[in-house]
DNA sequence: CGTAAACTTGATTGCCATCAAGGAGCGTGG
DNA sequence: CCACGCTCCTTGATGGCAATCAAGTTTACG
């Protein structure tokens, strides 16, 4: 795969200009009296908090238990590209650079069992249970990545949002249809690469023509699914 | 991480309308007498074939011993998406996925070591510097996901390229700075996310602006390192 | 109840996709 | 050896989608 040698000035970047609450580094505390697997340790973080930022020595890696998190990268130019949402059960963190590529911050209160990174090959070795659930998860996030790149590319601001709530929707399995989205139209806006106004406006059309309902705000219920998977598969 | 369920009517995806070549589907054929380890397959594929095709069961994946791969997804609307292009000592098509999600097409002559998927979990139990190692080349693949990511949401046409050349320069390790680019500028575009016009004018571009010379097509000598890179890290 | 953040809506601009047409390289066959 | 045809590449003209700038409005929260 191609890789940018150039990491030289990775430091000199700006701090993020966005206007979101800005996320408060709390010092993650080890849960009292967790007890696990040997390298294993847990604790929790609490919303808006951020289990590791970008550039940090990568000394561990995390497996998500509660709660949900954003994986942040801050372009040069200020502008934030949220990488991927994680929910429980999703690796986080796990890499072979030195350093952390993106910041991953808690939009929900979070627990996560905490791994020892320079432990990682021994891990492999001596529990190939772990080894397999660690390979297949990083192998799932490599093909979402690859997925969300095409939609990036190829998919109209419209689109893209359509694809998003329908994933949102699909994941909740909520019984009664009604979603709760965690995460602020600026965070959908950096997951989807388009600018928070965007994304307004195709909430304002997908109200308007309804295709959802959102009589408070962040809780939806799709009521016409078909349209939107028509414009998911529509030339 | 937020996948998508829907795959129903993944088959539906009109063929590639594209004017490149086409991939002519070559049955590769496993080289005789190759003598390797348990699971392995050794087997060679030539330029403009395919490993394999977006949607074929994944049965095998592969690793790469020489010559270069473009992993390729199509689009609804006919266009092509490059997700990665590959060089020896990378793993291809390897996911928990039933099927394979893109075509991996050969750019030049390739010779690969094939793996039985099924056999992934036997494989890492019962070699670990194997497990390490497939590990560490799929982390290495999300990370260079995500950095792509930023970089098609967060760059004009011209960064992209830019970013680009820089990147073939640095890998190619020619002594005398001259790189031969083996992929058209429409493998380009589409790994670019761009139109293959854009790039053609961000080449004139950088040609007329004395930072690269290509005194013969698709082979280059960067001139001004110090553009590019000036380029790449403005605020 | 007041402030700040998040959200919405409108006006304007610009980058780049698209359409269109011509030129250059290259292998093939007469 | 040259002509033909096929790709690939280049350049120009045009238009559209979405970023940006700029106010308002609503929501959340101490």
């Amino acid at each position: 795969m191609i890789q940018t040698a150039i990491q030289t000035r990775h430091h000199q970047a700006p701090a993020a200009s966005w206007t979101g609450r800005a996320p408060r580094k709390t010092a993650p505390v080890p849960a009292a009296g967790a007890a696990m697997r040997p390298f294993e340790t847990k604790f929790s973080v609490k919303a808006d908090g951020t289990v590791f930022d970008e550039g940090d020595e990568a000394i561990y890696f995390y497996k998500l238990l509660t709660g949900s998190l954003r994986l942040v990268k801050v372009v040069a130019d200020g502008h934030r590209q949220i990488c991927d949402f994680h929910v429980p059960g999703d690796l986080v963190g796990f890499s072979n650079a030195a350093e952390h590529e993106f910041s991953a911050e808690a939009i929900q209160d979070c627990t996560l069992i905490r791994y020892r990174r320079r432990d990682t090959d021994s891990l492999i070795k001596s529990d190939a249970a772990f080894a397999c659930e660690l390979q297949a998860l990083t192998a799932r996030g490599l093909s979402s990545a690859y997925a969300h790149m095409v939609r990036l590319c190829h998919r109209s601001a419209y689109d893209r949002l359509a694809w998003f709530l329908l994933a949102m929707v699909d994941r909740s399995q909520s019984s009664d249809g009604w979603v709760a989205l965690p995460m602020t139209r600026i965070d959908i806006a950096d997951y989807l690469g388009m600018a928070h106004e965007t994304v307004s406006r195709a909430f304002t059309q997908l109200k308007k023509s309804g295709v959802i309902i959102e009589p408070t705000l962040n809780h939806i219920k799709l009521v016409d699914r078909d349209a939107l998977e028509d414009q998911l598969y529509a030339a």
